[in-house]
DNA sequence: TTTTTATAGTTGTATGTACAAATGTGTGTT
DNA sequence: AACACACATTTGTACATACAACTATAAAAA
């Protein structure tokens, strides 16, 4: 559906601001279609992203600064979401012993399990919207949104 | 930037799920720098939502489900919304009379007058980003946009 | 006319975001 | 050693979002 039509506008939009209102269209279409899938498992889009660094790290601890460096809304409150997934059972979190006002943060063993249950469905749900573009699309897209916001 | 730098991805990425990040991690740059354009006005970027909504109204009253559907983020609270702005006295709210279910909502000339101090920011806002695109790459970024989320 | 169903909006609760202030720890200077 | 400063994280507050439950009104059915 043209943006014009989900914002039933009726005036004529200016292209550069179509850009803005389908980017941000965009990202709630997916990020509603990715809480539909995270839901059944009980975290947040957050949540699993602080998940998903922490795999990453493959077994090193990250500080709250290493999370948030790698979190895509770098002002969220790393603190917090790892208290949930602290609560969860899903992390771990000590004090760093070389420097203390560090904190080191592990994905548990039950963490990971969430992860690799959630892994075929977040495959799925990429290819869900990729599917409606062949591969050079594909390739466009993503150059011209990273050219787009080049300031 | 290429989104597996803002990211830190060490390895490498495919392409669907390049999307996705790339979207997301657009609509944080936007928004933020639009944030910045409202932050000396004292409303959020959803309230500018809702007031340039009703501008578009062009003195006729919208009731809740109105707003609602001309939001880009469905699911948020109008009610509340609506409510910071009565407290701004940029907005008005009444009872229909036809239909007492129905609320009537409409801009103040106060509201109408924060709107027009904003608007050549605004404008100057979206151009900040398509500046870095030709016209012809503006009309395929939306395109691409559009195509992509149509399931 | 009473009951049921649908519509329009509000409220409650948990979570997340934005931003500033506060706390605790380490480093460098005098 | 005492002080100022920087760093890493936490906490407080206001606002916004997600979702379900609730209230009030209107329309339709029995």
């Amino acid at each position: 559906m043209k943006i014009e039509d989900v914002l039933k506008s009726t005036v004529p939009m200016d292209n550069s601001k179509k850009i803005i209102l389908n980017v941000l269209y965009t990202q709630n279409v997916i990020t509603e279609n990715f809480n539909e899938i995270l839901k059944p498992h009980e975290i947040s889009g957050e949540q699993y992203n602080v998940l998903r660094i922490l795999r990453g790290q493959k077994g090193n601890p990250a500080n709250m600064w290493a999370i948030q460096e790698r979190m895509l809304a770098k002002t969220s409150n790393t603190t917090r979401l790892v208290d949930k997934l602290l609560l969860k059972e899903l992390v771990t979190r000590k004090v760093c012993p070389e420097n203390r006002r560090k904190i080191e943060v592990l994905i548990t063993p039950k963490g990971l399990d969430v992860l690799e249950e959630l892994d075929p469905k977040v495959i799925a749900h990429e290819q869900y919207f990729s599917k409606n573009l062949n591969s050079e699309e594909i390739d466009q897209l993503n150059h011209l949104l990273e050219k787009y916001r080049n300031q």
